[in-house]
DNA sequence: AAAGAGTCCAACCGCGACCAG
DNA sequence: CCTGGTCGCGGTTGGACTCTT
């Protein structure tokens, strides 16, 4: 029992070690361009390899990240737009916190940037926006309050689990004006239905 | 001008899924 | 099946930058 706690620290120990051994931290212009270059020729795969052979002291992990979040082809950098931003709002409805699903929708999009773009601006925004509701219905009629609460929670219940921890603060969304294409472009509404036929 | 608060984003971490041996 | 290695994902952190007082 004690032996087994001592291996379990040992190889703690280890890790930290090779961890310590590692370079961490922010990435440099000679870096990215030895991994380009790697990856331009093993391609963007086996990133415990590309680490090797690109000589650099990270992890393959942060590599891919690297590869994945800066350096691969076609990422679009700069202000997300509105239309941008409502998808975002729509596939975050419909998907939780599914970043990398959401980011599939945005072309040129990152996980990790949408997933920035989340916490930083539109968590805020949707708390406002129910802060907002939240006191406008205070002074509407009591009836009218259980009806909307008693839908909101019919609706979340069918949710997936794997999302709950971000849907508690919007169970009170109003999914009908949200999922309102009525307004929208056939494009639009072309992708929503694909995206629908996928899953 | 300086200090503290707030914001943004790149990078790290831990965990689960997947796959080859 | 089991196991170890690898990958991908979502959550979190830390530091640089900006804004406010």
């Amino acid at each position: 029992m004690a032996e087994e706690s001592i291996n379990i620290e040992k190889k703690k120990d280890d890790k930290s070690v090779k961890k310590e051994m590692m370079n961490r931290g922010a990435w440099t212009a000679e870096e990215d361009r030895k991994l380009a270059e790697v990856i331009e020729i093993h391609g963007p795969k086996r990133w415990k390899k590309i680490a090797t052979k690109a000589g650099l002291d990270r992890c393959g992990k942060s590599c891919r990240l690297r590869w994945m979040n800066y350096l691969r082809p076609n990422i679009k950098r700069g202000n997300i737009t509105d239309q941008e931003e409502d998808l975002i709002l729509r596939l975050h409805k419909l998907l939780g916190n599914r970043w990398s699903l959401i980011a599939g929708r945005l072309p040129g999009r990152t996980d990790n940037e949408i997933k920035n773009y989340w916490n930083s601006h539109l968590s805020k925004k949707i708390n406002q926006v129910e802060k907002h509701r939240e006191s406008s219905r205070r002074e509407g009629s009591r009836s009218k309050r259980r009806r909307v609460v008693g839908k909101a929670r019919k609706e979340g219940e069918g949710e997936d689990s794997k999302s709950n921890g971000c849907e508690d603060s919007k169970d009170e969304f109003d999914h009908d004006d949200f999922f309102d294409f009525s307004n929208e472009s056939p494009l639009t509404l072309e992708w929503v239905s694909k995206f629908l036929e996928l899953r």
